[in-house]
DNA sequence: ATATTTATAGTAAACGTTTTCGTTACAAAC
DNA sequence: GTTTGTAACGAAAACGTTTACTATAAATAT
């Protein structure tokens, strides 16, 4: 039962060749003989051969495994309905090119301390995807500065490959079709800071300015992204005002829910009384009565794209272009927002 | 900018020392003088060296990393709400411990399309967790009857470590809820074979036999786990039976959302014409209106068990008690069934 | 006939570690 | 003064690959 691992040299023993021999034939070059190929093939199967991805690793600086850093502020991590989603996507297409995927943020409890940087050269990934993390962190900044091939997602840095989901125009129609709709008392529940905010609340202000709508400064409450909480208590604040506004935006589905329950608990109806809408498009707006109006974000692209690219980059460093891909969504509007 | 990777040698120059010292004197071996350790160290640090992973995983025959396998039916991989939970959890509680994650299930790709088991001795797993898979895939047999260390979740192989959810005491604490509610005509959506349905259909039909309540066969229907659209088509056969239950259980909170609309678009309330139940205790369920009633299962627990388990076996094979370790749930009442 | 090419296979070094076994120097013990 | 002990370090093999280079034989060209 305790099989030891088989190695080239079992092989070659078993074959009478020499390792060199084994090696060349499991990998097809040219200069070994049919018959000497299929023969080490067969004995290779036969006695359950597998290769060691680590003396390969050492031996040609490859790993086919790409790191990916995903931390977000509330730590929701792999429970975060739009990350997860484009994570799954990126791994699926980088697992059918062969790539395997290991997360990067775990040096911080290794007995060193590793940064994310250090992480990364320790493991040698051939290639890393950085989205949802702290922009700011200096060590993000360290590891995006290396020579580790990298691609972002969402964000911008330096001269990169990034993809990025297109935050202003998403927002550009979800906020023209609030218009269309009649209102003119408009609040947005914004997220934190961060450039994907950047984009949508310039797009959002931009967007309304065109169609002569001032949003007057207390209309615009901040609370952190899918914090539902947050959004109840602002909710609350903005239904408190003498003025309140006819529909309120959300930083996300998510944290949209809160915002809901604040209405409800009002005795107030959406979207009679009150209009909401969501970003992001995940799969419970729909589910929802009123289904929720909401910009679905492309994540199945986005991760795809990062994907290619990055594969791209690792195995063409020169000779790829370095781009910032921006990835459009699509406006899905529900039920939640009233015909005025 | 292009610099070289720094190894022991380059230690070991700069530090006028052999290989060998630089390597004892950064693992603290006790034969090492204190004040050469110290100046090793140092040039280390300036130098900015950091170990190799597949070197030392070569020599050692230890990588610190774990194999994930998760692959569920519906490819829903990262994005299952439950299990990306669990896995969260999991992946956090491991890198703790100095574990990096990877997932396993990415050599179907790979040119020799990889086996599961292949992929892990390829990859030199420590140990490897699976979950959320086809259980009667004789790949995922063979892996498991592997000498590689492993934990299971959610399913009992053989006699290996596996962490489960009480889904038997679960279901017993939600149908005895619905029963004190006085409901007497209980339906169960459920989802399809598997361990945890069996667990629950079995603990469904035992807690209400003690209850003294028949449940026809009518009343039990089939819809995949996490499928909205199958719960919607499930729940109306339901309420177009001739006697139609007055609560209906899903086989999991997302389902039941295809279930909450199938009822509400026939003009139904809930809870006043049908009460709902469902199971998993998303996040979501606690901010819809009306609150599901739900059970909770303790994802967080879970994968901080199989975690450590996992890891006290890969440190400790022969040491390590070998248990299958049941994890309560928690019944949340919320206002989704009506008292009777 | 010799010279050149081609096909096939082997030799050996290298990748960056860890670890076993020496070796040396010197202090303590008889 | 010889043994014994101990502390600090080095030499070298080994882990499983890959690959540049070399070697041989047969085939072709001159």
């Amino acid at each position: 039962m305790a099989k030891r691992k088989v190695s080239l040299k079992d092989i070659s023993i078993a074959c009478g060749v020499s390792v060199a021999t084994v090696s060349k034939a499991l990998n097809d070059h040219h200069d070994i003989g049919q018959e000497t190929k299929e023969h080490i093939r067969q004995v290779a199967d036969k006695l359950g051969y597998r290769p060691n991805a680590a003396a390969q690793a050492l031996k040609t600086n490859r790993t086919n495994n790409i790191g990916v850093l995903f931390v977000d502020e509330a730590h929701s991590g792999l429970t975060h309905d739009y990350f997860n989603h484009v994570l799954n996507s990126f791994k699926n297409t980088a697992e059918e090119n062969g790539f395997d995927i290991t997360f990067i943020n775990g040096g911080k409890a290794r007995i060193n301390n590793m940064s994310y940087l250090s992480h990364a050269i320790y493991r040698g990934f051939d290639g890393v995807v950085i989205a949802c993390v702290d922009f700011f962190d200096p060590e993000v900044d360290e590891l995006v500065k290396s020579s580790i091939p990298v691609v972002t997602i969402d964000h911008i840095f330096y001269n990169r490959i990034a993809v990025i989901s297109d935050n202003v125009n998403g927002m550009k129609e979800l906020a023209e079709y609030v218009c269309e709709q009649g209102h003119k008392k408009i609040a947005y529940v914004r997220g934190v800071e961060s450039s994907v905010t950047q984009s949508r609340l310039a797009s959002f202000y931009k967007t309304l300015q065109e169609h002569n709508i001032d949003i007057p400064d207390e209309y615009v409450v901040v609370a952190p992204y899918r914090d539902t909480d947050a959004a109840y208590e602002a909710t609350n604040r903005l239904l408190d005002l003498q003025d309140p506004p006819t529909c309120i935006f959300y930083p996300d589905d998510f944290a949209a829910l809160g915002g809901i329950n604040a209405i409800r608990e009002r005795g107030l109806k959406i979207p009679d009384d009150v209009s909401i809408v969501g970003y992001d498009g995940l799969e419970i707006t729909s589910r929802l009565t009123p289904k929720m109006t909401t910009v679905v974000q492309d994540s199945e692209k986005i991760g795809k794209i990062a994907a290619t690219k990055l594969i791209d980059l690792i195995n063409n460093p020169k000779g790829t272009l370095i781009e910032q891909i921006v990835v459009k969504g699509k406006l899905e509007p529900g039920a939640s927002v009233k015909k005025l």
